[in-house]
DNA sequence: GTGAAAGCGCTAACAA
DNA sequence: TTGTTAGCGCTTTCAC
């Protein structure tokens, strides 16, 4: 391996301007910065990174938590951190948490002691530990689509709010009056939670009267937007819509329908409250959430930006572009 | 932050003492070590892994080279290796190379600069430079499901051979003889060419006489598994398989009958050469595929192996292991 | 069984 | 503008 010292011997100077030409220090004479290069093309070195991080106390890595590396929410916003970062030179480390707190507060150690540049959790935010764990770290932290009241950190989520009530006013303005929402158990996902309420201010403003018997809970996965779907779908009335809190329940609820031979836009309305994989999306259904890998760049430029700019207030930042699909 | 010099200080021992207990090195009484975990546990120590890294000369990270972090055949097998490395104390450093040649040895002079322990080429095995990258790199590397005759690395490979025979013998088992195989361009892809292999060996067994017109060529990608569908679908006959290279082609063919109002099973028979997204998994179409989860387990268990033995000669692993899936 | 000292490759004071 | 020196936190000889 090259290293400074070599490039020093190399170029008849000291290990220190060599060492001031690789960060681009401005107090190099432009000969010497041209002999150091020469030395640098000759032997082909790279910086070792590691050494330097010792050095400056920061590795430039960043530690990524998903709940599920098979799920595309993470993985459409992981593509934003990703390209962003790299941009930067920065790498990043995927933890797939499998949306267990003791594993994420694991994972947050070992990016404190391999001195990450910063972390981004987009999930696990139901345990106190991981909050306490990532308040002791003195390492900047981007929470993305968590909580929006753990004001110690900074935070970015999406408006999906605004994803629920543009799903349901799709459907409403496609003349549908009756129309379901499956939602999860909204206590424990926040933005699952906020998605119901956006339906809910939609059919308000429609001035339908939403009863208990509209908004059905499931847990988000595929059996029961089926289960679910059997309840509303029953009777085949051509004017009941879905509007589904999420991708996979929406799935759920389709393989039901196929089944039992009912066709979109024929025999019921779907419209979806996120961003579905990039094969579903300009699919048959509506759909409207948050651009995903946008939010994910938005966030990867926060962290840069907190990297930089160290010692600024944490902020809550909102970011509104939705993407709205109405075929 | 803690370190061996502040344990050292608390302990009455020197450093290098302390460094023997965290390392579990025999040579230590009984006693000193517990004098040294009890400073361990009050002061909360945590070593420093980079400083580690200095001096080992390796990082508990890996490198994971993909193509596209979206899709699924990716993701699983990452599920696998992070749970299998994370086991044993290592980072994952998934890296989306978007198939860019020049993007992948950037990735990997990163990985090296930073000393990583391994790396796990996905993909992105047309060009030269990756290779010879790889080659002059001396850290362990598993290709996983690249070519297989870089025989200078070791190497583990899915069964898509089986793969396609196992899903067009599932469609024959089914009376099905007019079966098209939608394939990518044979030459680019080696798995793709794999499937396509033993799709033409389950017919040739079949003593089925496969002429040119049977094997379509798409680019794997939805689009033209549409495309490809129109073709053989239109006189809608129910004696007519498609058996698809992948699953995107094979989602793109099910959109196209679905909006001719063909029903699986009933107007044309499906079956796919590899796992389908977990949540396509046990839904009405045939697939057989490499477990794509478990190989990414065998990948990383592969890849440890060769950390912990260094210098054994490369070699070939086959995978052998298949999930074949018939309703 | 333990300690002292060297050094991994680099950056960052401080001198010159 | 350049060189010298002192570490970063750890492991690893080599003494004792």
């Amino acid at each position: 391996m090259i290293t400074i010292k070599d490039l020093a011997a190399a170029s008849g100077l000291s290990k220190s301007t060599v060492s001031r030409v690789i960060n681009h220090s401005p107090n190099v004479k432009p000969e010497t910065r041209e002999r150091v290069m020469e030395a640098v093309e000759k032997l082909g070195y790279q910086p070792d990174i590691l050494a330097r991080g010792m050095i400056t106390g920061m590795l430039p890595m960043v530690l990524v938590i998903v709940g599920d590396i098979q799920n595309h929410y993470f993985t459409q916003a992981l593509a934003g951190i990703e390209t962003t970062l790299e941009e930067q030179g920065f790498m990043v480390v995927v933890f797939d948490s499998s949306y267990d707190p003791e594993r994420i507060v694991t994972s947050i150690h070992m990016a404190k002691t391999c001195r990450f540049a910063g972390i981004i959790p987009m999930t696990g935010f139901g345990s106190k530990r991981v909050i306490s764990t990532l308040q002791d770290l003195d390492c900047p932290v981007i929470l993305l689509n968590c909580h929006r009241d753990h004001v110690a950190f900074d935070r970015i989520y999406g408006d999906d709010f605004g994803a629920g009530y543009a799903a349901t006013r799709a459907l409403l303005r496609r003349g549908y009056r009756q129309i379901y929402h499956f939602s999860g158990n909204s206590t424990e996902s926040f933005i699952s939670a906020e998605r119901e309420r956006g339906y809910l201010a939609a059919m308000k403003e429609a001035g339908i009267s939403v009863d208990g018997s509209m908004v059905l809970r499931g847990d988000l996965r595929q059996d029961s937007g089926a289960r679910l779907a059997a309840r509303c779908l029953k009777s085949a009335k051509s004017q009941v819509a879905l509007c589904c809190n999420n991708f996979l329940m929406c799935l759920g609820a389709m393989n039901y329908a196929q089944q039992h031979g009912l066709v979109m836009w024929k025999d019921y309305g779907m419209a979806i409250c996120e961003q579905p994989p990039v094969f579903f999306m300009k699919s048959e259904f509506i759909y409207a959430g948050p651009k995903l890998r946008e939010i994910g760049r938005a966030a990867a430029q926060l962290l840069l930006d907190r990297i930089n700019h160290p010692g600024r207030k944490p902020a809550v930042q909102p970011f509104p572009m939705l993407d709205i699909y109405d075929p």
